[in-house]
DNA sequence: TCTGGGGTCCTAGGACCC
DNA sequence: TCTGGGGTCCTAGGACCC
């Protein structure tokens, strides 16, 4: 049986998000600042022909959004979350096989579509999303992943396609792979670009046309499977169900540098409990928590600091009381006076089902009871909001926190404010 | 003044075991 | 002089993704 795949991709999301609620954003440059209100990570067309690069930091466009020629929306992750479940929804009623890529992506299995016209069950999909959703998106129809992905950067980029292209037919696959520059294949980033471009391959075509050993020397097993992906090989599954993560993060810049330690120790505390949180909702614990510090590295007359330090749990845990416990200790051992800090992390590993935690004869921690707590603090949070309920160590002011100036309010999901509560 | 955050996979090399 | 060899596990580092 034949392979058949769509990518089906949300155009300019974060962007697309903030115009759903606000329609009068349509037609105009709109951009979505990073935590922090830092740099650039979305723009709408209308942004992109201002000449407006990913990544370009705030203060270089501060004019334009002070002078009223664009909107600048600080990231709402709540928000396009929420909208991102609902585009999935979505298209999980043309095909039962789907793979949530991440939160704007979706490949969707056709393998049984072969038959149909694929075009007009692309535009199909594609009319419904924009319907149900309000999001506009993009698809690409290939017999592989790789190719799906470089239909659907044709889709977007075309004027012709308008959103939808589907790559079947063996010439149309060799136009498309001429047309695709090797720095925008799916898999190929900056230093193989480079690499690659030094020895003359220049477009995703030139590199179908290499010998299997050769990108096996070069580029590993894994530019072997992109080759062959290229070439119409299937080698790319569709991963339905995600995989419980192997690592667990939670880091963030702050909103202002920060000298002292209480600061930075409400701040750790603060992403320990996320972890922890992340980790209850895979049903995992964690062996291993470390924490991270460090220094503004772009500040040049500042003095450079960075550390960080792994503290192995006694038993495995998912609870925020004990993982913000340990983070303490380990904040406190790398923890140096007299340097302004920009950035401070959490990460969780040695994951583990958190029904196959060894027990210690020694423990003396009631596990029980915290699992209790943790449930009960899981159910406020999920009804009144994050951080309703926190360990007192994560503080009341949290003058650290990042700066969110531009924040559109969560429409999908907003809930009353009510009073902070504390546990001790 | 101002520069994001959170992941994955693969490989090489060292430690360790028999 | 010579000082096995194969297997496994772990870690660090490098590449990539959105």
């Amino acid at each position: 049986m034949t392979s058949l795949f769509a990518l089906c991709d949300c155009n300019n999301f974060y962007a697309s998000c903030e115009r759903v609620f606000d329609p009068s954003l349509n037609g105009k440059p709109v951009v979505v600042l990073s935590n922090n209100d830092g740099c650039v990570i979305a723009r709408s067309n209308e942004a992109k022909a201002l000449g407006i690069p990913m990544g370009e930091p705030y203060f270089k466009i501060r004019n334009l959004v002070e002078s009223g020629y664009l909107s600048a929306y600080s990231s709402n992750y709540v928000l396009y979350g929420d909208m991102s479940d609902r585009v999935m929804q979505t298209l999980s009623n043309f095909t039962p096989n789907v793979e949530v890529y991440s939160i704007d992506e979706c490949f969707l299995d056709l393998g049984d579509f072969y038959d149909i016209d694929l075009f007009s069950y692309a535009w199909n999909i594609k009319r419904t999303v924009q319907q149900w959703t309000g999001i506009p998106v993009s698809l690409g129809v290939a017999p592989t992943k790789a190719l799906s992905k470089v239909a659907n950067r044709l889709a977007k980029k075309s004027t012709k396609a308008n959103g939808v292209l589907v790559l079947t037919d063996p010439y149309h696959i060799q136009k498309a792979l001429e047309a695709t520059k090797i720095e925008d294949v799916w898999g190929i980033g900056g230093q193989y670009a480079k690499f690659l471009k030094k020895r003359n391959i220049n477009t995703a075509l030139d590199f179908t046309k290499l010998s299997d050993n050769w990108v096996k020397q070069n580029m590993t097993i894994v530019g072997v499977r992109l080759l062959k992906e290229l070439r119409g090989e299937s080698c790319l599954e569709l991963d339905e169900v995600a995989p419980p993560k192997k690592n667990i993060c939670t880091s963030r810049s702050f909103g202002k540098k920060v000298n002292s330690f209480d600061e930075i120790q409400e701040a750790t505390a603060s992403y320990a409990a996320k972890c922890a949180r992340k980790l209850r909702q895979q049903k995992s614990c964690a062996n291993l928590i470390t924490v991270f510090i460090h220094t503004n590295r772009f500040s040049e007359n500042d003095k450079q600091y960075y550390n960080s330090k792994t503290i192995c749990l006694p038993v495995a845990s998912n609870s925020d009381i004990e993982l913000i416990h340990y983070a303490n200790i380990a904040l406190k051992e790398i923890y140096r006076d007299g340097y302004s800090y920009k950035k401070s992390g959490v990460i969780v590993s040695g994951i583990i089902p958190e029904n196959q935690v060894q027990l210690d004869l020694l423990d003396t921690v009631d596990r029980d009871k915290h699992a209790r707590l943790m449930g009960v603090i899981d159910g406020l949070t999920n009804r009144f909001g994050r951080s309703k309920v926190r360990v007192a160590t994560q503080g009341v002011d949290n003058t650290w926190m990042l700066k969110s100036d531009f924040k559109s309010p969560c429409y999908t999901t907003r809930i009353d404010e009510i009073q902070n509560v504390y546990v001790r």
